[in-house]
DNA sequence: CCGCGGACGTGCGCTGCCGCACAGCCAGTC
DNA sequence: GACTGGCTGTGCGGCAGCGCACGTCCGCGG
């Protein structure tokens, strides 16, 4: 067995923040001098829309989903931030009013700031803004994507999506969710869900019992998934590939 | 008859380019000696999505939609920009990669800036940049809702909410638009369209004549229209009023 | 061990949109 | 004044997903 040390660095190294291991050394160091970790409970709400953002938030092994809210009320999760990213880039851009609801899709650790400190140091540390508003971009690049594979695409390959999406985020083949929730974020039935989950069971990718999802062929999912799944990684690596100014 | 002057005046301060009029006078001032003035020609495409962009553009009464591209070919418009906007806000996060086909869908003119000027621009000037970031978020806002509406919503709604958005933006009543075109903005049949803007025209709400639109009834058009119209200018009021860091 | 609630399975009629196809119709051109 | 190409109208079969509703199954707490 290692010793603790040892594994706190390699949990550091392994599973923290993509975002914040691009910054280099310097910058990241102060960064971190003034980030909390905290625990992320399942379907606590992180932020809603119209209202002040208090923090911003750098998940290490927890999933937050972006869900949007029109008028009528409909909702339509648009977003997923998982250790790649961050959650209220808003601020960033000088608004501290959240665009969209975020909710805790899995639960897990990550790192806190406050959102005041957070914009104080976006003005004054150009590095650390290089990387953000690259990511800003990525998120951009998502959430259009997300609208064009939302009318285009069918359910199942949405779901399949998603749960790629999702494993990768929580690094873990198995993860609990519902097919009530999974109707929420894909903005289908619940009945949709299930017809859809049955068909990829039916093809032995995934299994699933009562709430907790396990991911056995990620191949073959991501084969009967959209496109969106390996372009979203795409345009991922390449936007930030440059951004990372030193190495961790 | 006005003078030339004065009419130039009345040009400039109704018809200029609202992102560019928000920024403080100095600001202003030195930010338009670096720009040209260019019209913009109907279906000119100014950025194609991976390739790099060579200006950015502040429409004046042209309008630039965004068109999104997924793996398998399909394509969807996800943003519009008029004289409220900017195309090309990924050199300001630090991009040079355009991230959506963008295509003048109404001829007009426009403000251009070569994209490495504005780039250092952005990185020397904050006023710029807190005006430019705002803008960000607003479209990501646009982009979100995009999402959400092209999944919920029929298509005669979004048909009557994309005539508004495009009404507006134009400054104009009458604007030229195939009923091809519109299928291929919203994402549906030619046949599609022919249905909605015929059940619109029904209505007593527009009126079009081979590739030519006139919007008859702008409030009427709006209750067909999904909320998502008024939304969007809600949001974009709400986000920009607060730029506005100095008076015209 | 039984009851209960949450999660999953299934069925039915309906609608909005698709893909395809063809028919009118208008505006320029020769 | 006929021709042609682009724009619009319409029809038909098909299907994905909806709304609604009911049935089943599992696991936990009493």
């Amino acid at each position: 067995m290692r010793s603790k040390t040892l594994r706190s660095k390699a949990a550091f190294e392994a599973g923290a923040n993509r975002l914040v291991t691009a910054l280099p050394q310097r910058s990241r160091k102060r960064f971190l001098a003034r980030c909390e970790r905290v625990e992320l409970r399942f379907a606590a709400v992180l932020g809603v829309e119209g209202e002040p953002m208090q923090h911003v938030y750098f998940p290490i092994d927890s999933v937050i989903s972006l869900v949007t809210t029109l008028a009528d009320g409909a909702r339509l999760e648009v977003g997923i931030i998982g250790n790649e990213g961050m959650l209220g880039m808003s601020i960033l851009l000088g608004v501290n009013v959240a665009p969209q609801r975020a909710i805790v899709q899995g639960g897990g650790s990550a790192l806190r700031m406050n959102a005041a400190v957070f914009r104080r140091y976006c003005e004054r540390d150009s590095d650390l803004r290089k990387v953000m508003n690259r990511y800003v971009h990525v998120l951009m690049e998502q959430l259009a994507q997300t609208a064009a594979c939302t009318l285009y695409h069918r359910v199942e390959s949405r779901l399949a999506r998603w749960l790629l999406m999702t494993r990768q985020r929580v690094g873990n083949d198995r993860f609990n969710l519902t097919h009530e929730f999974l109707a929420y974020m894909l903005g289908v039935r619940r009945a949709g869900v299930t017809h859809a989950a049955g068909s990829l069971q039916g093809q032995g990718l995934i299994d699933y019992r009562r709430g907790a999802i396990t991911v056995l062929d990620p191949r073959g999912l991501q084969r009967a998934s959209c496109a969106c799944y390996v372009r979203g990684n795409a345009i991922y690596a390449r936007t930030l590939r440059l951004a990372r100014t030193a190495r961790p």
